[in-house]
DNA sequence: TAACTTTGACCGACCGTTCAATCAAAAAAA
DNA sequence: TTTTTTTGATTGAACGGTCGGTCAAAGTTA
């Protein structure tokens, strides 16, 4: 065997850290960032509680890690025209790409929805204290912003097409709380949705509001 | 001045819990259970820690109460027919009175949120393990059995109204969800809903499903 | 041997809970 | 009324336990 250059050891380094982060998102989502004991993610990922310390600064530190990542994962390729404006099309293939989102992810939305909960976070994640998390190269919070632009945009012109008594941000408050209740629901009690009414659900909501 | 009956002594005691339990509601839907520690709530409200410990024999049995009087509170006059069927007028009130819920009660609301994502009692809470949650005299869960069995019957009626493709139950996860979504919001982000928008979604929910 | 990885005992801080001790006021006795 | 006894609300030190984080030492590799 050759002797590995610094590059693979980064790399075994990395897939450690992988590791790592793949048990506790397991742990941090199902029970929580409080009752997630460092030593309970060190025993499942096969290493002491002080080598924990070789790869992670701190527990906030692997929270953080561990979001970031998720939050690159997720939005790379989720990447509608943020300058152009929405098509009745690409509105549609957004809302599938989110339902898609949700059901490829729900271990990392379940983390998010808790840690959100345990720590005030959810008031701050978009709020400028979280300029930590990144979606790739961008602050989530500018990416949701974004986010928010287009769809009100979308409204808005929708709206032209509409009676008079239609009205672009409410319409977007209830497309957007939708969106959100069923992200709850499907996360925290997926078995509430078979297949079946999964797609309706999506099927409906594009009816609704495309 | 007369000597105090046992009565009033209990009414003074009854007092003392109530002031406790109005602390502890506070900084359990501000922080959540755990970061909430029996001395913060003991001194907001000008005790021991010790004395905590005469009124509720655990901060489990503390939070117990909390939510007990709460849901009695809330659920009080919030009777629709439960054997009945609602008519459109009635369905119209209920989402009235739901939206109401929330804007009086917003506090106990994220508590319950919070509570629900630390401890993964959102998935119990409407089991059989949290049988012990009382609405007046009837247990939480055949109290929430009973209301959507109630809109359940609404949208299969309505069913028959609308058109070949129209499915009752997939109109019932999409009104039930965008409640929850928007509980959600204006639970803990209650400055995106000026009481413009507020009322708007809600004349904009009956319009869509009633 | 020298350089490194890895371990787990250990530390200090914290938290829910207990309990012996205190004391003001109510009740009983004088 | 005055004095003594009893009560039970109240306190805070102490306890047992947990957890994040540290570090000296054992193990491993080269």
């Amino acid at each position: 065997m050759s002797p590995r250059t610094p590059d693979q050891f980064e790399g075994i380094r990395e897939e450690k850290k992988a590791l790592i982060m793949n048990v506790a998102l397991e742990h941090f989502s199902d029970h929580g960032f409080h009752a997630t004991t460092i030593n309970h993610i060190a025993k499942h990922a096969g290493i002491s509680k002080g080598l924990m310390y070789n790869y992670f600064r701190s527990k906030e530190e692997l929270l953080a890690a561990i979001i970031n990542r998720s939050l690159s994962q997720i939005y790379t390729g989720f990447n509608p025209d943020r300058d152009s404006h929405l098509t009745e099309q690409e509105f549609e293939l957004f809302i599938r790409k989110v339902f898609d989102m949700f059901r490829e992810n729900r271990q990392f939305w379940r983390l998010i929805y808790r840690v959100m909960m345990q720590r005030g976070v959810y008031e701050n994640l978009l709020s400028d204290q979280s300029s930590s998390y990144m979606v790739g190269d961008m602050p989530l919070k500018d990416f949701s912003a974004d986010m928010m632009r287009l769809m009100t945009d979308y409204f808005i012109r929708k709206g032209e097409k509409e009676d008079a008594d239609y009205d672009p941000i409410t319409e977007m408050i209830m497309f957007s709380n939708t969106l959100k209740g069923f992200a709850l629901t499907y996360i925290f009690a997926p078995e509430q949705y078979p297949d079946e009414y999964f797609n309706k659900t999506v099927d409906a909501l594009i009816k609704k509001y495309r």
